[in-house]
DNA sequence: TTGTAAGCGTTATCAG
DNA sequence: CTGATAACGCTTACAA
């Protein structure tokens, strides 16, 4: 295999200066600089990384652990991919599943120097089992934490789900039935939002207790069974993603239930699954998060970060209410 | 930061009986042993690894290329990802959203060692130019390709496409509408099935020109559009996978044609939208597909690999014919 | 069973 | 502007 002292014994020049022409350093002699170009052109050089990641001691490779791909974290995935390979940065997909052992290996590989550092959009360990990585690079997280040592690109989500209570309002829906996701700590904040709203104007609840820990297409299925089966369902359903109101608008309207007629759907993220099924929802930036996690974790590796966004939600009223 | 050499010294023992310990070696005194492995633990060491693949000549890391994280992708994704993993191996996953720009960032890290193998489930350059680098590690691809350098794991979809085309013989269509996509040397293959289809049931086509180029939920919308402007429109849709028969269906639905007693559609692929929305479609075993191209990256790598897997398609039958 | 020492392929310091 | 040379942290003959 050729390497740089091959290089450099071809064009009479010391490995040094081979490095330095790599390396775009000033103060080397024009000519010798064309010639050892040309070696590499010719020879087909190009350095071992693993050597430049030793001697450098960072690889530029930054590891994304995310427990599947829903369309939420696809389009975080990809936006944060974007800005990285702009900045010279490789991303490493870690599918975790919610195994703790396979989030496990991102960890090791951020302690082991394979990747400099990690961006955590969905957690299967506890945090404090995640937090004792962060000595050895920076982490940072899609999830609402409050931490010192792993800061979090969340987003309040209080403002948002009102948002949509508020839609729903306007649409003349009296009796919303909450469904909400079980991981992170958005949960408070949204029940939250939801006492304020109804408190605001003075309504009473569903009938029926909320849902929890609903996340999923399935999910969403079988909560249309359930509206289904009751005597007196609720006219509106505030989901807690888009997946969930998904599953439940198709598997209603294939049971023959009128969206919006007999019940309202609201959706969360705003994602390609809600356009395509016209789904009322809530457009929860993503694109933008994952900027400010890049931004974060490249000010923490000392380099020089752009200006985080101010981030916003967005009512996106469809079909479904 | 705490490396081999610490170890050695506050064991008393040479770095090359610390390696012994980390690699398993046989020979090395049992109470050394213990004496390493406590003070590995107790210092909170883990080996470098880039001195690792340094000094191996190997990351243990495969790069896969895709275009965009399509549901059918995904699913070879997740299947390749951990299949590598029980073997050891990480994966990289390189999004190039058809710039062939971003393809070569990945082909680059093959020829820089920091990634040992490729496999390709969408190229975005000519396959000559990735050809071109097979001499650096390991290609394998997903899509039809017949060269010595890159070996495929592609299925032959002409037994795919005319199991599904007989079943929607079977349910009594006879106008059928082929929509190919473009990309791969699928399209060929599939003409051919229906060729053969059409001359054993003497049939004739649709009396419209097929499709090229179709692939995403958005041109499934699309030809909803076409479909509902023609005078006399086919009585089926075979699709070149279950986006476009996705957004055909969803489309034709909201417009209020009904399926399939207007126009029966079938998928290909057999992902989770088909069957969130009950999607007749062929079953693509993509997963056995994955396992195979990584059995032949082991293979390739000199590594024992597991013997491949026969693939074969399936038809699922739906509520969309 | 163990240690010495020679690499792996770079980069960077320090003289010149 | 350039070249020796010492790291970076690990593995592995080779010798003992």
């Amino acid at each position: 295999m050729t390497n740089i002292r091959e290089i450099a014994r071809l064009a009479g020049v010391s490995t040094a200066t081979v490095s330095r022409v790599l390396n775009n350093h000033p103060y080397v002699n024009e000519e010798k600089r064309r010639k050892v170009l040309e070696l590499i052109d010719r020879l087909d050089y190009v350095p071992n990384s693993s050597a430049t990641s030793l001697k450098k001691g960072m690889t530029r490779i930054v590891g994304v652990v995310s427990s599947l791909y829903t369309a939420s974290s696809t389009s975080f995935i990809q936006a944060f991919s974007l800005i990285a390979q702009r900045h010279g940065f490789n991303i490493m997909i870690f599918l975790t599943d919610q195994d703790p052992g396979k989030e496990k290996v991102a960890l090791e590989m951020l302690r082991s120097k394979q990747l400099d550092a990690l961006v955590c959009l969905h957690r299967a360990n506890e945090w404090n089992f995640i937090e004792s990585y962060a000595k050895y690079g920076p982490i940072v997280t899609w999830q609402r934490l409050v931490s010192d040592r792993i800061p979090s690109v969340f987003m309040d989500q209080y403002e948002g789900y009102r948002l949509g209570l508020e839609h729903l309002h306007a649409r003349g829906f009296r009796r919303i039935l909450n469904v909400y996701s079980s991981r992170g700590l958005n949960t408070p904040q949204r029940m939250r939002a939801y006492a304020d709203f109804a408190a605001a104007h003075e309504l009473g609840g569903s009938g029926h207790p909320d849902f929890h820990g609903k996340m999923s297409l399935e999910d969403g299925e079988e909560l249309a069974h359930w509206w289904i089966d009751q005597s007196d369902p609720p006219d509106a359903i505030a989901c807690s993603n888009d997946d969930v109101a998904a599953g439940l608008l198709t598997e209603l309207r294939r049971r023959g239930v009128s969206v919006p007629g007999e019940v309202g759907i609201l959706g969360f993220d705003n994602n390609n699954l809600a356009r395509l099924l016209d789904l009322s929802t809530v457009h929860y930036p993503s694109d933008k998060q994952a900027e400010n996690a890049f931004s974060i974790l490249l000010d923490r590796l000392g380099q020089p970060a752009p200006q985080p966004h101010a981030l916003a939600f967005e009512l996106i009223a469809r079909q479904s209410t």
